[in-house]
DNA sequence: ATGGGAATGAAAATCATTTTCATTTGTGCT
DNA sequence: AGCACAAATGAAAATGATTTTCATTCCCAT
């Protein structure tokens, strides 16, 4: 397995937290680093994994990250200009585990996303 | 401009209201249905642009159609045998609709589903 | 019948992402 | 230093969904 390479999260950080793999390649190269697609993509991954970073989907499918603070939460997303709220789940937690426990799981996690169009779309 | 084939919302109405083109494709395919694969994607995105259908990403980046204000439901995902398993979200219905009024969203939709493992894994 | 626009679908093009695999790099050991 | 072995890297090929192209077929009003 691979860890990640930490020019890859300098560089989510420095796109403000939030882009695609691509995006974040395509920075890297102007700005001179020599780096593989490869290694983004598998960085990304490994900061996925590790829970450092997020990922969401664009509306047309591409996947993008940014880092998310320690604490579980879900998010609201805009589907008109893709700004993102952090939101509480507490409802979430709990119907999770109940009807986790009604069906006999163990070991459940969830995903969670609200998406609409915000105040200024 | 194309129009919908009525084949594919029926299809789609009979997949539960709840699928991805290729998804769609294959079931007329397995019932006996000649139909290709664009005319597929061209449908649904007709009837996407009409409102009849609402458009989902799922964690793969897979686009899944389901009919509007179709009474639907979530899912708990067994993590070792892949077994499904379809539970109610009342409460997530509620704890969205509040979320989303709170910050000013219109038009929301969501998504959740539970994973974990099933007491046969 | 016939001319034109809409619908269709096979095949090619696109694009993000993953996989493969050979090469390079790093690290510990003697 | 020299050696061995694991991890990291990246170019190129593979994959898979979706879109585009384009030639053909269908349908309907004249």
């Amino acid at each position: 397995m691979s860890r990640s390479n930490p020019r890859v999260l300098s560089t989510l950080e420095r796109a403000g937290g939030f882009a695609s793999a691509q995006e974040i390649y395509r920075l890297m190269q102007r700005e001179g680093e020599s780096i593989g697609l490869t290694t983004v993509y598998r960085s990304l991954q490994s900061l996925v994994n590790d829970k450092i970073v997020d990922v969401l989907r664009r509306d047309d499918g591409e996947a993008i990250y940014r880092l998310c603070g320690d604490a579980h939460h879900h998010h609201l997303v805009c589907k008109g200009c893709g700004d993102t709220v952090e939101i509480e789940g507490g409802a979430i937690e709990k119907w999770a585990k109940v009807m986790a426990e009604e069906h006999g799981f163990r070991e459940v996690g969830h995903t969670a996303e609200i998406f609409g169009l915000c105040s200024k779309c």
